[in-house]
DNA sequence: AGATATATTCGAAGCGGTTCGCTTCCACGG
DNA sequence: CCGTGGAAGCGAACCGCTTCGAATATATCT
């Protein structure tokens, strides 16, 4: 491999041109720039990443740390990992995968300084990785919002209103009895922030309005699907309007429904917390509040990007969510649809 | 951050010391390492990745290729995803995450070894990525067999044999009608090595067992399937057993099914081609031909390491796929077969 | 003209490790 | 008692790039 010295010889400069060419922190006479430039073509030079990082102190590459559980919605992590690689690229980073469970990972890649920055995703209430993050001095950005985020960056989609104008949507087409069907137990019992504000979201909501309600976790099974619905629905609960906040389920409602003999929405309305993707390319497209995965993705690297140069406060960013009815919500039976009916 | 030298001043040794304490490429006597170790603790220090990867010119980072476009599976990807990356911490090495349309990046990441290999998925019959890559004098492991691999390892599902079995499966059961439904048409289009391989294995197992047969690509929405069941199930063709390699079609092929009063099995014998999790996870367990992804992610980083440090000779790893029946296929509507015959 | 700017380029000192060759010390055999 | 060999540790030369200060040359100002 040519080095940046044997550029160097062949242009007839010095190696700090040449790097200055590369680097454009200083003025190179076009002449000699042309010449650089094209001894750089001639012989195929790239230059060494480690010799870089090691004389820069930059490793121009992005941590990101994905969770690869089971419980979790597959399809939005990909969203979210496209969206990081891609802004990435845009401001020269690639980007470096560290899983959930690799604890250690963390402390290593920040402390060998093979990231510049990190962007963790799946964050839970009282994360034990953030305080280590915290110390690493690197900057970082949190997606989702812990109790106590150190100091670090956060930006989420705004699960809690999300849920608020679901309910509010039920409410508004008569409603009066709903539920709430959410996360597998799993993301319950470690407090994944989406989790716990969705449900929050839901009881202040359902409270505000004077409804009756009731909320649990379901996992991504036909049977325990089967067991909510008996529950919430066919039961004593009697719901007539569902929000479900559980991407792996959505394939597998419609069907279920239909055994128990409830059609959708003549039956029960049902409103999806969900990616658009999974939302519409369903038998039926759902009324949904969309999941923008994309966007949240781009923001948290924007974030970090901003925060590696210049000092910067932290801060955090909810991303606002929006409601697209579609066709699985209707007016309750037997109400109309502006008023409250007691 | 503390360096090398600091530790070893700390120490009282030389810096060479200190790297042959930690590299243990020559013997140090017990004194003297744990008064390393001990300076190492105090100080907290941690090697630089950058200075490292320089001075030994190897990065410890694998490059991964990965497709992040709409028609590929995104579970599957994950699963070879999370295999790839333990398997490569296993092995001290980090994961960088590359996409499939950065073409630059493979050559960016190899040329200016920011990795010291490579594993690429998605790989499509005459990929243009190939002979690129093949030029990089890098270790890289292809998932999927193309064409030409231009001296590169591959390793993949055997696609034609899974095909094969679930097409005996079928004929074993008494079905003189099948067919076959495929990926998308863009993955067809592209010539995804999975999809050819699926498809020719299905014709020359038909073939062979002469049966009549048919086969086409779907699209992943209930339309599309609708359509295709039409063509296939109840129109002309009268398949009475299919095959179906599309993972994202799984959970839609039920409630299509039944909308066309269409009963599983008792209609029609179903064999997905997909993952376990996505044959088991649906309302009934689909008979299944499971696709192995931890397995190949596993092998494929095995074989960059194994390429890493000796000269070792290409080769084509296929692995052998396994049918698990389940409750999606019987024996064909008024044949006196009543489960496989060999 | 002499002095002060301005535009380019060079040289050298790092950045923080790895590794090779050499020295030192000590035990052991003849 | 000397020679030999192995164990342990040291020093210095890189690895390839960035960056700062200085040098040189040309342009501008008074």
């Amino acid at each position: 491999m040519a080095t940046m010295n044997d550029v160097a010889k062949a242009a007839g400069v010095s190696t700090s041109t040449v790097s200055y060419v590369l680097s454009g922190k200083r003025t190179i006479s076009p002449e000699t720039k042309s010449q650089v430039l094209a001894a750089i073509d001639k012989l195929g030079y790239s230059p060494h990443a480690g010799a870089r990082a090691l004389a820069s102190n930059r490793s121009n590459v992005l941590g990101l740390v994905v969770p690869l559980r089971e419980d979790v919605n597959v399809s939005v992590v990909m969203q979210f990992v496209a969206a990081v690689v891609t802004t990435a690229r845009n401001f020269q980073q690639d980007v470096l995968l560290l899983t959930q469970d690799d604890l250690g990972g963390i402390e290593r890649v920040t402390s060998q300084s093979v990231v510049d920055g990190l962007v963790m995703m799946d964050i839970v209430a009282r994360d034990p990785r953030i305080p280590l993050l915290a110390k690493m001095n690197k900057p970082a950005v949190l997606i989702g919002v812990p109790d106590d985020a150190h100091g670090l960056s956060c930006i989420d989609f705004d699960f809690a209103a999300a849920s608020r104008i679901s309910v509010r949507h039920l409410v508004d087409l008569g409603h009066r009895r709903i539920a709430l069907i959410g996360s597998p137990q799993a993301s319950l019992e470690r407090h994944a922030t989406y989790a716990d504000r969705v449900r929050s979201g839901f009881e202040e909501a359902s409270r505000t309005a004077g409804v009756e309600f009731s909320s649990r976790a379901c996992e991504a099974n036909p049977t325990a699907l089967a067991e909510a619905l008996r529950e919430l629905v066919t039961g004593p609960q009697g719901a007539t309007g569902l929000v479900v906040h559980n991407e792996a389920l959505m394939p597998l409602m419609r069907d279920t429904l239909a055994e128990m003999q409830l059609r959708i929405p003549e039956d029960v309305s049902v409103v999806a917390i969900a990616p658009t993707d999974v939302a519409v390319s369903s038998t039926v497209p759902w009324t949904a509040v969309s999941i923008p995965a994309h966007d949240i993705g781009r923001t948290a690297v924007e974030m970090v990007m901003e925060r590696m140069h210049e000092q910067r406060a932290a801060e955090v960013r909810l991303v606002v969510p929006a409601l697209v009815q579609r066709s699985t919500t209707v007016a309750a039976p037997g109400s109309s649809k502006s008023g409250p009916v007691h």
